[in-house]
DNA sequence: GCCTCCCTCCCCCGCGCGGGAATGGCGACT
DNA sequence: AGTCGCCATTCCCGCGCGGGGGAGGGAGGC
């Protein structure tokens, strides 16, 4: 028997998920998880053999989680299932040790086939999520490489903020901000605040190096 | 036997929601579809009894689909199924005619009684959500009303436009754009632009009534 | 030592942007 | 028919913002 945990905020998610892998007869969905927490928790009290990991979570998000899960020394194979639609950090997941991805909207064989594999050490890979995944890599800014500066005044940016208050706000002159600002819409490829604003929202803080 | 459509872009939400629903002995799934269209579509030749409508949709949303549904003639009752993560619009469902909510995270219990209270007229009202509405009832802007126009521009502001572009866009003068843009900021509450792009980000385009 | 990167601040310049006030048009209500 | 209100349009004015270029000092790497 194929040993599954199930990670994922939505009580309904979790239990109709665990009602599709029931239907395999191979399959035993031994614990369900509401979030991060849980989830590292149960896996390392029920050694799974598989973690489906929803990626958008309230608290401690899917890709910490995993990492979090993995760092705990299981053998349990993480596979991150999320929906494209809100453009989670797959990416992120997969570097956290994640070993494939699936698309909540994919066919329910998919999902089975997919336990299957990732109890086997395989990685069930999505061919639609590949794509938008591969989208997403090249989209990603290769050299988002912003200093701690730079950074602080991006986010008070991204708060709406004009340059005086971020210039009070971070004790300096309001002439700095603005250097700092130049170089950070070169860094983004944007031309001014408003466009900073929108790319952060969406793509978030970038890492600290 | 009380005769349902389930109606939500992830197929395997649909799939799982299905299974769940089998599980009763007088329910039974007539039909599946992924977004607005589909739905008005199968709800007309189905004849369901109960629509369970998810909110969050490419395309036509559930509260416009709800709209349409009901005003094909069907005599099906819609139900809502949503998640409160993302802050959608129950409200303009339940104006949309809507009968009851579910929320996503729900009991399946709860859902399959849901199902049932509408099937019979009654509404299912899970009393988390009710709190939840409430509270964001009072959280909600009593007053965006926002012209057409001024909508098409607010629209390009979130895409990064400078108005000279905007103006460009929508074959008016700079002007007639910055006039428009004094009356959204008023009406959002907000005093530039990118802060008008982060609250169209974050809320999204203000129904067109 | 030297070099590089970061943070800080300065100059000037020009355009973009937002506030205030005013005009004509169009539909709704009386 | 009159008029009230909303919408779209335009003008001027002053500040905010972003580009270009430069410059000093401190931290860390070679």
């Amino acid at each position: 028997m194929i040993r599954v945990v199930i990670v994922d905020d939505h009580a309904l998610v979790r239990a109709g998920l665990a009602e599709l892998l029931e239907g395999d007869s191979e399959i035993e969905v031994v614990a369900t998880a509401a979030n991060g927490e849980e989830a590292v928790d149960l896996a390392t009290r029920e050694e799974p053999d598989v973690v489906l990991m929803d990626l958008s979570m309230p608290g401690m998000g899917g890709a910490e989680a995993t990492r979090k899960l993995l760092a705990s020394g299981t053998e349990a194979r993480v596979v991150v299932l999320t929906s494209l639609s809100a453009r989670e950090r797959i990416l992120d997941a997969l570097d956290a040790g994640a070993i494939g991805y699936l698309l909540k909207d994919a066919d329910p064989d998919e999902l089975v086939r997919g336990v299957h594999a990732a109890a086997r050490g395989e990685s069930p890979l999505s061919p639609r999520a590949a794509h938008e995944v591969l989208a997403a890599r090249t989209d990603q800014r290769p050299a988002v490489n912003l200093s701690a500066r730079e950074r602080e005044v991006l986010q008070l940016v991204g708060e709406g903020l004009p340059n005086k208050l971020i210039a009070r706000r971070l004790e300096i002159s309001e002439k700095t901000v603005k250097a700092h600002l130049t170089q950070v819409f070169a860094e983004l490829g944007v031309t001014d605040r408003t466009q900073a604003a929108l790319w952060l929202e969406r793509n978030g803080l970038p890492e600290s190096s």
